[in-house]
DNA sequence: TTGTAAGCGTTATCAT
DNA sequence: ATGATAACGCTTACAA
């Protein structure tokens, strides 16, 4: 790209740090340095150069330095959808943290698949990426091995366990849901009823679905299969998938949704159908959208502080990049918020 | 940063497409044309070379590209939000078309801030974004001036107005509100209550509200200062702000919510009130988050192609970025989706 | 069609 | 504390 190299390179100087540097009467070394390091220059020549970048209007071009750092200042995350409002909260939680450390947030959605999540980490690491967030610890078989290739940092979100303790960043989806199906074991309830997402590509509803069938088991329990449906995650699904399990005789007491929206759609439904909740059933959930709180019968479910989610992980990784000692939790709290919705089983 | 030169530069070719040239015994140049302009490059060179790339695992440095073609291949956009479904999807639409046309997507937050939405423009223009997307028309004064200074396209979205056709792609909120309360005037409607958010920060909200007044003032009418409030876009706030406007003798006959949320809580409030809906009153609202037709008394709305908005901002900025033709409609189509909610007024 | 080499705008090493 | 300057890894004008 030779350009006539009459007006632009080492003499002409038009461009932003070396244009400033002449101004100044400095060298370009020294206007880095004042930028990036003030502390190393002399005060009067750190207040010169800053007057004269303020008065150029000049702008550091992030590529070349990039280029020159070989640090991109910028974090990927890839989430399977955006509308979520769990997820979306967890991004406000990331791209702060990410600005509070000059890191710029890149952000993609996999739509609940493995191969596109793949794609999308392999632009991210082409744009340079410092390090990856994903959600869940299930992923593309070649995933690891190419970030490991290619050193790229990667942790992964809304998931814990002992096992993989380090690796990821969130609630322990197993331990919730146990939790939750042994408090309402405890209210009586023997015959349960779920609603689950698709597993094939969700871990976290995997992991939710084992919680609850071991915390049955050690009380002797099963789900049904009738009573085990799998569906999408919207309300409506959550209506009908609720419908279909209170065909089945005999009706579970108590029905446990994977999902917000499913547990809101199983409301709604209930309601529809003249069932008393929770007198003749009870209903759970799980994430903390606004509304399950909101209904006429609030619905019991675990909160996840997802904003807080957003924030370690991107800390992690920061601190990954960064060199510094990881300073943050891997277990996010997941909170069993007991409301209207669940109670004693009925009589039999 | 002079590293030895003995292994890295000019020869050593440890480097990525060097390393590549090397090994496929070709120039640099080459390989670089092979990657970006194939049909220019002989069937054998060009194969010969795909499978080197493969082989060594290369993946290009977005930094250096960018920094050698002036073009990062990113376009910036800034929400005052996530944590609302119509922006959750105008985001993935974003996001595809932006994926498709091989561009990567940074995202960042305002808030509802104009003093934070002009610094995280800053920030993208400084990782060099080729162009950049806003919420609405309502920015920090310097922001235009900034970003035309460093000639980096900006276009508006969720906003039309025939007088700024052009800068903005999204629905027509004062028309939109306009045609809504046409509707209600039509059912008989004199009394209006409306539930709004605050218009400092809320170019649209503020639009919409204009709607209002300009189609009851076509009609002699005007919403009351006391059934007249404004708040927060939450379904809690909604509830609230519902409960304090019903008690204002007299009541309004139809509540319209700026928002959706707004009009779920202003619905639940309703019901918990004992209010029957739409026989003793109305309720219409803005937006269209699922739960708002999956209520036992949907409500009455106004529906975006929120995921068309996104898509369609992508679209254009692209189109500027690469030189073409701009090849899209400015206005989105706002419907208006009539449910259970509203209906003709009581008889006085 | 392919090769050569300058240059993109910073940073950082080394010397002063 | 400052200056001179070689990289950083790629693209592209120009020559062959």
């Amino acid at each position: 790209m030779p350009r006539g190299k009459s007006e632009n390179s080492r003499n002409g100087a038009r461009t932003g740090l070396r244009r400033v540097a002449e101004i100044a009467g400095v060298s370009t070394a020294t206007v880095s340095r004042a930028m990036n390091n003030p502390d190393v220059v002399s005060p009067e020549l750190r207040e010169r150069i800053a007057s004269v970048v303020k008065s150029v209007g000049w702008v550091p071009h992030g590529a070349a330095r990039a280029l020159a750092t070989r640090r991109a200042g910028a974090i990927g995350a890839v989430f399977p959808t955006l509308s979520h409002g769990d997820f979306a909260r967890a991004i406000e939680g990331l791209q702060q943290e990410a600005a509070k450390h000059g890191f710029t947030l890149l952000l993609a959605c996999s739509e609940y698949s493995a191969d596109l999540e793949f794609e999308q980490v392999r632009k991210f690491v082409e744009r340079g990426v410092d390090a990856v967030l994903l959600v869940g610890e299930l992923h593309h078989p070649e995933l690891a091995g190419f970030l490991s290739r290619h050193k790229v940092p990667c942790r992964n979100m809304f998931f814990y366990s002992p096992a993989t303790h380090g690796q990821s960043i969130g609630p322990d989806n197993h331990k919730a849901l146990y939790r939750l199906t042994n408090y309402l074991v405890g209210l009586g309830h023997r015959r349960f009823g779920v609603l689950a997402q698709d597993v094939a590509t969700n871990d976290r509803a995997r992991a939710r679905i084992q919680g609850i069938r071991d915390a049955l088991a050690e009380h002797g329990l099963a789900v049904r299969p009738e009573h085990f449906v799998i569906g999408k995650w919207t309300i409506r699904e959550g209506r009908e998938l609720f419908r279909r399990i209170l065909r089945q005789a005999p009706r579970p007491t108590a029905v446990i949704c994977g999902n917000g929206y499913l547990a809101v759609g199983a409301m709604l439904e209930s309601q529809a159908m003249g069932i008393k909740v929770p007198e003749e059933l009870s209903i759970a959930g799980y994430d903390d959208i606004e509304i399950m709180q909101e209904l006429p019968i609030p619905i019991t479910t675990v909160r996840v502080q997802s904003q807080e989610v957003g924030r370690r992980a991107a800390e992690c990784l920061i601190d990954m990049v960064e060199g510094r000692e990881i300073a943050i939790a891997f277990e996010c709290e997941a909170e069993i918020v007991i409301r209207a919705s669940s109670g004693p089983a009925p009589a039999a």
